[in-house]
Formats: structure tokens, sequence, C-alpha cells
DNA sequence: CAGCACGAA
DNA sequence: GGTTCGTGCTG
């Protein structure tokens, strides 16, 4: 169901086939009313929403251009994201932009913003920016995403950032209070009963939208164009949440003008694959009677955290046939026990796969990722750092981007502390403690040197305590972990440091980082 | 705690 | 491809 047009609502209730005793527990329904449980309930009902090529939407945007003019993000000669018109046209991530322009004279790039080298600040430049002299910023794409998510958590209590464009979103609480809207006689429930069966039709104001996923039965039954079935409370969920997720993805583009694809289902896992299956501009549901058919779509390794070398391991520790679809053949050949026998090493980890492959696996949203560090890094490609002048003015754009980057989490604990008033962290100053250069160098090896910095709450303070920190850290490691001297003629490093920057020649370096640690809020 | 491998977007 | 971000292990 796409945000952009509204369809008239049914006239006609969803009929249902009320499964008689109902599966679910007063217990089961009331869990869903705590943030802490909900997502261990049955009746969970959890959603993944994905801006739809993100990148390429903020630029789109931005130009002022319309979803269907064919809008790419670029990145030097390479593309970072690109929009579902310019896909229409064989464009993927891997094209190069003259590969794309190829594919379609009239396409569009906008470029990310850069730093160039030596400036503190990033812009929008004409034309593509050179490599060698330039880093790409990402903050536009962070701000776009701190707006949606606004939009979001003035809605939710319970919502997980998952990515720059990505988030989870419990819709435990809304979907309770729906049901008791609807179903007064939910309240009259007693603990430790079971739920009533499911009426026979649902009011008018409850139906699916989205893509309502199949079941193997319905799929038999071959009905062409019925109704999706539902039998029991946790249906009745999942039309619920289908709406509210709708709601909210049509705030998202009322407000933002962005388009989403999002995925609604029983636990993370099953939302996150839905999330991917009809995009762009769409929502899937995976009712629990349809997991199972779902899952024939994915193989193991299509889940998230089985992607690597953690899902191919797995794959080969169980011996499964290489024609073999993975989810099917490890679900119907292992009991649980067989699975922890099999992997013996990781107990946790045969329990995890148990549930995964049967959609079963509940994970628990986890609200606030407390920022840990923040690293400003550019990869270089040929010799482009020739003298120490050049190192400074790579610093000098990452003290740039990281201070740009802590005003903006300055700004979100603001905004934090007003929205939040029982928050109890008052102070929501938060400052690095350590800033570390990171070197890797042509033979692949990867160096570091970090220093304590002091606190300061202004953070144009804490930009040049940055730059110049950088910048002694930079000298020290030069010192201490290249031959600087050899590569000047011998001068000795005390001399070259006095001399003209531009003059000083460096070692060749493959990449360049700063990072700051340990934010955290000072002691008083 | 640092440094690394891994997984993801 | 490049630029991030997060987790968990190991020393
Ligand atoms: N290897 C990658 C993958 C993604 N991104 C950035 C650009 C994307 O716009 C954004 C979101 O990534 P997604 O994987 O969600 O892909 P898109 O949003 O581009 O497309 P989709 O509509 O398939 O989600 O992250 C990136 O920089 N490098």
């Amino acid at each position: 169901m796409s945000v952009k047009n509204s369809k008239e609502p049914p006239t006609t209730q969803l009929h249902t086939s009320p499964q008689s005793p109902s599966q679910f527990t007063y217990q089961n329904l009331h869990d869903l009313n705590d943030p802490a449980t909900s997502y261990l309930s049955p009746l969970s009902t959890i959603g993944l929403v994905d801006l739809n090529a993100f990148f390429a939407q903020v630029e789109q945007i931005r130009l002022g251009l319309t979803d269907q003019d064919p809008v790419v993000c670029g990145q030097w000669h390479s593309l970072i994201a690109v929009s579902y018109a310019a896909r229409k046209y064989g464009i993927s991530r891997m094209d190069t932009i003259a590969s794309a322009k190829t594919k379609c004279p009239n396409l569009i790039i906008g470029h990310a913003p850069v730093y160039k080298k030596g400036e503190e600040y990033w812009s929008y430049v004409d034309g593509l920016p050179n490599a060698a002299n330039h880093k790409v910023s990402l903050d536009m794409y962070r701000r776009e995403s701190r707006k949606i998510l606004r939009v979001i958590n003035e809605k939710f209590d319970l919502t997980e950032k998952a990515s720059v464009d990505e988030s989870y979103i419990d819709f435990g609480r809304e979907v309770f209070t729906k049901l008791m809207e609807y179903f007064p006689e939910l309240k009259d429930v007693e603990k430790d009963q079971s739920l009533p069966d499911i009426p026979s039709e649902l009011p008018l104001g409850l139906y699916w939208e989205g893509e309502v996923i199949k079941s193997e039965q319905e799929i038999a039954d071959d009905g062409e164009g019925t109704e999706p079935v539902i039998k029991d409370w946790d249906d009745v969920c999942l039309v619920i949440g289908s709406q509210i997720l709708l709601d909210l993805r049509r705030d998202i583009y009322k407000e933002l003008g962005y388009t989403t694809s999002a995925g609604l289902a029983r636990n993370k896992l099953m939302a996150k694959l839905a999330g991917g299956f009809k995009k762009p501009d769409d929502q899937t549901i995976i009712r629990n009677s349809s997991i199972k058919a779902f899952l024939k779509n994915f193989e193991l390794t299509d889940i998230t955290g089985m992607g690597g070398k953690l899902g191919d391991s797995l794959i080969n520790q169980l011996e499964v046939p290489p024609q073999a679809h993975t989810i099917s053949y490890i679900r119907e050949h292992f009991t649980l026990e067989q699975l922890k026998e099999e992997i013996k090493d990781d107990v946790d980890l045969a329990v995890k796969l148990y549930h995964i492959v049967r959609g079963m696996y509940a994970m628990e949203l986890t609200q606030r990722m407390e920022v840990k560090s923040m690293t400003s890094t550019k990869n270089f490609t040929f010799d482009a750092v020739a003298n120490l002048e050049d190192a400074y003015g790579w610093i000098k754009v990452f003290s740039g981007d990281l201070h740009n980057r802590l005003v903006d989490l300055d700004n979100e604990n603001l905004e934090l502390s007003l929205t939040k008033m029982e928050t109890k962290e008052k102070n929501v100053i938060r400052r690095p403690k350590t800033l570390s250069i990171g070197v890797v160098f042509p033979n692949r090896i990867r160096q570091t040197r970090q220093l304590q910095i002091p606190f300061y709450k202004d953070l144009s303070k804490m930009k040049t305590i940055m730059y110049e920190n950088g910048c002694v850290l930079l000298r020290e490691f030069f010192e201490a972990n290249t031959n600087i001297s050899m590569v000047n003629n011998n001068i000795p490093c005390k001399e070259l440091y006095t001399k003209d920057p531009k003059k000083v020649k460096v070692v060749e370096m493959q990449n360049m980082s700063l990072t700051i640690s340990s934010i955290h809020q000072p002691k008083s």
C-alpha cells in the first residue's frame, strides 16, 4: 500500500475463521501493554521501516525532483544509492557513474556533500569533486535521518534505530489500546484465563493495509483474491498493526516527503525480511500462520546476522546439502536436542538457530544506543598525502566533521531532555575523553596512537582541541612509527617539525582517521 | 582497556 | 567500490 494515494475504506466487515478456543491468554494480552515484555508475547507486533534508496531520496528532495526522476547519489566515480526510477534502467549500486550514464543518459547525479582538504565545513559542489582533495560528508543524511526519527518517536514509546535509514518499532501499546476499544469484551477477561474466541466478523474500521503474505494452506486452497484468514487474536493484532504502520508511513511522507518500505511481524527478524519484500513504497505483513511459507523465499544467509561467515559455517557444520533450501532443511532435519549436539561449543547459538528457522526468534528492541565513539576517516588511492601540510589538512577536515557531529549530538540530547521530562539524566552534555589517530600503510598494516583530551562544554573549543591534539598525535606517530627522518635526508625529527610543513615529506598512507571515544557525561 | 574480526548499511 | 557504525572475542 502506497503512502501517496488513499483507497476508500471497505464497506463490508472482514469475515474471520475463529479458532476455538483461542490460543492466547490474559497474560499474553497484557504483556503487550508493557514495553519490557511485549516482544516476548505471541501477540507481539513489530514493525521495520526502511527509507527507500535513502541517500538518493535525500538528493531527490533537495533538488526539488520527484520520485519519477532517475536520481542517484554519487560518491567519486561510484554510486552509493540508486533511486527506484534509476533502477528501471538497470542501474545498481555496483555501477560507476560512467556506466550508469550509458544506461540512462538523463541520469541525475547528486554527489554527496564534501569537505575540501584543509577546511572545516562541508558543502555541495558543482560537478564531481576530486577524491584526492575532498572527503565525503554524511552530515546531511544523518540530519534527515534524525528528522524522520523525530516523527516516529513522537508516536511510539519503544523504537530502535537500526541504521541511518531503518528503525524497528514495537506497536504493542497502540495495538493493546485499539484492541480494548474495538473489543470491550477483552476487559472482562480475568487473570490466568484464555481470551475469548475472536468474533466472526471484525468491526468495520478494521481491515488489512498492505501485502499480506499467504500461508501454505491458503496457497494450496488457491483462493484467488480471497481474504487472508483471520483465526485468532495474533492475526487481529497484525490487522491493527498494519493500519498503524501505514498511518506512520503516511505521516513521514506528508511531513518530510520520504517514501518507505516496511515489514510487520511477530519479531524483528521477520519484520526485517518482510520490509525488504515489496519495495519501494509498500508494506508486507507476515501472520504467524504464514511464516513457513514466507521463509521459502529466503536462505539462512538472508537473515540478519547470518549473512557472513557464521551463516556459512553453520550450513557447513550441519552438512546442509548444496541444493537444499537451507532454512527448511535445518527445520525439518534437526530437533532442538540435535542442534545442541551439533553445535556443542555454543548452546545459545543452537537454541537461537532452532527458533530462527521457525521464524520465532524474539529479539528485544534496544532503545537507546549511547554513542560510544565517532570516527572520521579518509581513504587515499595513490600517494595523495605527500607532505606534512597535506596530513594536517586532513586532520582539519576530521576535526571539523567530528565537531559537526558533536553539535548534532548536543541538539539531540537537548531535545530528549525537553520531550522526555522524566529522564533522570538531566545533565545531557557529552564529551569525548580520548582522541586517537589511525593510519593504514600500503602493506595494509594499521597502527594507532591516542591521548586523553580535556573536557570543554564549548564545542568550538573542543574542535580546536581535537585539531591541535590531532596534529600532535600525528607528529608523534610519524616519529615513533615511521622512518620520517630517513625520507627527509636524515634530518632529525625535531628539526623537521620546525620547518615549513609543505617541505616535509611523509611516508605513503592508504588511510587516515581521527576517532573520539569514551563519550560520556562529566562527573560533576 | 586496546586491537581485531565480523556483520551491516 | 568508500565511509561509517555496532558487537564480541582475546590479550
Ligand atoms: N554498502 C552501503 C550500503 C548502504 N549505504 C548507505 C546509502 C543508502 O542509501 C543507505 C541505506 O542503505 P540500504 O541498504 O537500506 O539501501 P537503500 O536505502 O539505498 O535502498 P533500499 O531501498 O533497498 O533500502 O545507506 C552505504 O553507504 N553503503
